[in-house]
DNA sequence: ATCCTATCCTGGCTGC
DNA sequence: TGCAGCCAGGATAGGA
């Protein structure tokens, strides 16, 4: 599903076809795709003007706007599940699951096509509402193994709902918690309060890389949902040590990969490299086991 | 403060 | 071949 480096792929990919563009038309064609304000008053917001800059904040793409060379709000996407956006001829048969089309004024057209509805588009004039509550960048220099270690002991979490929650860390979503988790040896369901100095930096160090090798392969597609702006799927699915492995042998390790439900998440694991706790006791032991083999 | 569950959605898959 | 039922999950809300 798009998380930070898919949405990052689709902010690159979108970029030099949309920059220096004028937004000639906008049409919503599902009203409730449309987040924050009314749909017409959304496409007052977006039509005419000139889109400065593409980036992205966690798994929001930002389209930056100007009119007369001022700054003039922002158009944001947020693809959940299913969303695509595609920058294509004006004629472009977009399909049936098509929710919102801007013309652009060079003969093509931005196409937010959503098969599942989740997505959603904003105008805002300022982004601190939207985004005010959003964690660090995990790939920004904000996000360092020391903010990593105290802000993990400051909570009293179990480290997948913890990393999932974007008010904590900002773009991380199911497949890179647990290949991130996978890569530096932690169980899912450890507490975050009892995370060591070391276990954090391993931690912070799994996640930097897999994102970044996420990104260079232009994120990941198992399913025939996720594509590139381009129509492309991208690679990293070939990369994944864990996710979508239950009952396959660990790489590391050769014991099956196991699979748990956590906050209503596919969670996917080695039981011999991701021990539950490095001093396990015995009560703890049992209701792990009794956890997992519940799940099966 | 944290946890748990339901909700939103629908294509694709499983099993009969 | 058809069809019912279940599954996937990002974010949020409400209750325990």
């Amino acid at each position: 599903m798009p998380e930070l480096p898919e949405v990052e792929t689709v902010a690159r990919l979108i970029r030099p076809r949309v920059v220096g563009r004028t937004i000639r038309s906008g049409e919503v064609y599902r009203a409730r795709t449309v987040a924050g304000s009314k749909p017409a008053a959304f496409v007052r917001g977006v039509v005419g003007a000139r889109v400065a800059e593409v980036w992205r904040r966690a798994k929001y793409v930002v389209l930056d706007l100007e009119r007369d060379g001022e700054a003039a709000g922002h158009l944001v996407c947020h693809l959940r599940m299913t969303g695509r956006l595609h920058v294509e001829a004006d004629e472009w048969d977009a399909g049936k699951f098509l929710r919102a089309r801007f013309e652009l004024d060079d003969g093509r057209a931005l196409y937010f096509i959503d098969v599942r509805k989740f997505g959603k588009l904003w105008f805002a004039r300022d982004l601190a509402a939207l985004f005010g509550e959003l964690g660090p960048e995990p790939l920004s220099d904000a996000f360092d193994a020391d903010w990593l270690f105290d802000a993990l002991r400051a909570r009293k979490r179990q480290l997948k709902p913890l990393l999932l929650d974007q008010s904590f860390l900002a773009g991380l979503g199911n497949i890179y918690v647990d290949e991130s988790l996978f890569r530096a040896g932690l169980h899912p369901l450890a507490s975050s309060k009892r995370v060591d100095r070391e276990s954090a930096t391993r931690l912070h160090g799994a996640i930097r890389s897999i994102l970044a090798g996420a990104i260079a392969r232009e994120g990941s597609s198992f399913d025939t949902f996720y594509r590139t702006p381009e129509g492309n799927p991208g690679g990293f699915q070939n990369e994944f040590q864990v996710y979508a492995r239950e009952g396959e042998p660990c790489v590391r390790c050769g014991a099956p990969i196991s699979k748990i439900v956590v906050g209503q998440r596919g969670t996917h694991f080695c039981p011999r490299c991701q021990p539950r706790s490095t001093k396990l006791t015995s009560k703890s032991t049992r209701a792990a086991s009794a956890r997992v083999s519940r799940s099966r």
